[in-house]
DNA sequence: ATGCATGAGAG
DNA sequence: TCTCATGCATA
């Protein structure tokens, strides 16, 4: 039997000041995706959306280009390799993944969770999100094993009074079946939704998030297993091309 | 390590 | 509504 509604509700334990402190630059969630890569070389790698648009920051009338040895976008191929060595450096420093993620908001105010950091060394992100973390674990690395006598001092942050929706289990032939219908329409209207979640005796928000977090992973610089051949933009229309398809290198 | 979930922001 | 960044809870 297909687990129908087993829902339950926990609190959050957790409350404190939220510490959100945007990056020097303004810019975070672009509304425009520069993303117009011509790729006029064949990569015998991973799919190539190394998309370089120093964004404008708003804010910068005179020209800045620092001769300096940093401030531009990294490639897939640099994220790839700092993520390796990051990895290893903070093992061999006996750090956790956890552990890296609290020192961030020690340092900078932005605490991560281990799922974040997790996700960074396995590649589990999203091209721009890779971007915006590697500056900070960069420097977290040189403090990790520079300094050696950083303070540890952090605080918790959290949450709001609110509830959380516990895990939904959904079972594997029923993933089966969302994963079918994916393939055929990665994008399907409320109604389908909504159809689709009454055949497989789910809620339809459950439907829902099951297809936004599916097409998130397709967006992730580490792509799930298959990119059919022939079915790729099947997105939007005005898009540009979905940057995936390629298998990358086994997690650890 | 990963699945399902929340929430902000853009449309 | 969707995407996108992020994480609790769980396997």
């Amino acid at each position: 039997m297909a687990t129908a509604a087993s829902n339950h509700y926990s609190l959050l334990t957790s409350s404190a000041s939220i510490v959100h402190a945007e990056p020097p630059g303004g810019m975070q969630q672009g509304p425009h995706h520069a993303d117009h890569h011509p790729h006029p070389h064949s990569h015998p790698h991973q799919q190539p959306p190394p998309p370089p648009p120093p964004q404008g920051p708003p804010g910068h009338p005179g020209a800045h280009h620092d001769p300096h040895s940093d401030e531009d976008t990294p490639t897939s191929d640099d994220l790839e390799q700092f993520a390796k060595q990051f990895k290893q450096r903070r093992i061999k420093l006996g750090f956790t993944q956890a552990d890296v993620g609290l020192a961030l908001g020690t340092l900078y105010g932005n605490v991560f969770s281990q799922t974040t950091i997790c996700r960074f060394e396995a590649l589990q992100l999203s091209f721009k999100n890779m971007c915006k973390l590697k500056p900070l674990l960069n420097k977290w690395l040189e403090e990790a094993d520079s300094s050696s006598g950083s303070p540890t001092s952090i605080d918790k942050i959290a949450a709001q009074g609110r509830k959380r929706k516990k895990r939904t289990s959904i079972e594997v032939s029923v993933k089966g079946a969302l994963e079918s219908h994916f393939l055929k329409c990665p994008k399907p209207s409320a109604q389908e939704i909504t159809s689709l979640a009454d055949s497989l005796q789910l809620e339809k928000e459950v439907v829902r998030v099951w297809f936004c977090n599916r097409r998130q992973k397709e967006k992730r610089m580490t792509p799930p297993g298959g990119t059919l051949p022939g079915a790729e933009d099947v997105y939007g229309g005005s898009r540009d091309t979905p940057p995936h398809h390629g298998v990358q290198t086994p997690v650890q």
